[in-house]
DNA sequence: GCTTGACCTGGAGCATGCTCTAAATCCTAT
DNA sequence: ATAGGATTTAGAGCATGCTCCAGGTCAAGC
């Protein structure tokens, strides 16, 4: 859904492109706001620093803006910044440890999938509700709906 | 998943069946702790009072279990608090809100169908990493895997 | 009566994930 | 040179949903 959009060239924000782009132009490109950009950096979210001006702005390169989003796609299922930020030590120790970032995600995989069996189970009740609500109203017998008892 | 188990006629904290259960009961049957469903009655998560014994202690009948299970898979679908608080007023203000109530189911519903589709959809992006991990360890060839540039 | 454990209340504490503020600095355009 | 806006930092604030604590009450067994 969200994508890091090829640079035209001459956008805002410097057209150099090997300059990176400042901290608004890459929360507008991934989607995130400049605060939570920060937050993310702040709690661990990097696998290499992001990159400085002379005068101590952020630049943002093509990589940066690539592990942005894949981290939004963590959080988007569900990965806590904690197991995003391990996913990120590992891959930032560099090669050698691929086995435990595989174990990252299929352990995080598993639990995307339990979460989505049990919420998809439970989505059957509230379907089942609503078809009853939609059934008594149609049939103008709303009063048989299920309500509290009369006085205990 | 969670079920309000039959009372097998003579268990623990009462055996009257009329008489309701303790808390810690209605705890366990519910699958909920204690200090949760206190929360809940807080937060205004009933549709009638709970009863209360003459010493002030809670009573839980068979519809208060009924409920508490109810918001229990509410709530694993992520419906938040106020919004089930919404939905017990409206069944507590009994008949002549039902289209109401429908409508609230009806928006939470597709608030998580919605919600499915996006973890559904951010998943694939993980299968395909998991995929591409076990591709290069059993061929051999971890070093080809994502990784961040030399030095910029 | 007395002990013991469950229960009561109001309120504090905690984990998570942002979101925002203040004061200073940087940089670009005029 | 200077005004204005963008950016920096550390740290505070906020929303949510529990979770727990202190100090007191209740109730059942001995």
């Amino acid at each position: 859904m969200l994508q890091v959009k090829p640079q035209p060239h001459s956008g805002p924000a410097g057209s150099d492109p090997d300059a990176g782009l400042s901290i608004a132009e890459a929360a507008r490109r991934t989607g995130v706001s400049v605060h939570t950009l920060r937050y993310y950096e702040r709690a661990g979210l990097v696998v290499t620093p992001v990159g400085r001006t002379a005068g101590g702005r952020r630049r943002y390169h093509q990589f940066d803006l690539q592990w942005i989003v894949v981290c939004t796609k963590l959080r988007a299922t569900g990965m806590p910044i904690k197991t995003i930020r391990c996913y990120a030590e590992l891959i930032s120790a560099g090669h050698g440890n691929e086995q435990e970032r595989l174990a990252l995600l299929e352990a995080h995989r598993a639990d995307v999938s339990a979460k989505l069996a049990e919420v998809q189970e439970n989505l059957r009740l509230i379907d089942h509700k609503i078809d009853v609500y939609r059934g008594r109203l149609a049939a103008g017998d709303a009063d048989q709906l299920w309500a509290p008892p009369i006085s205990e």
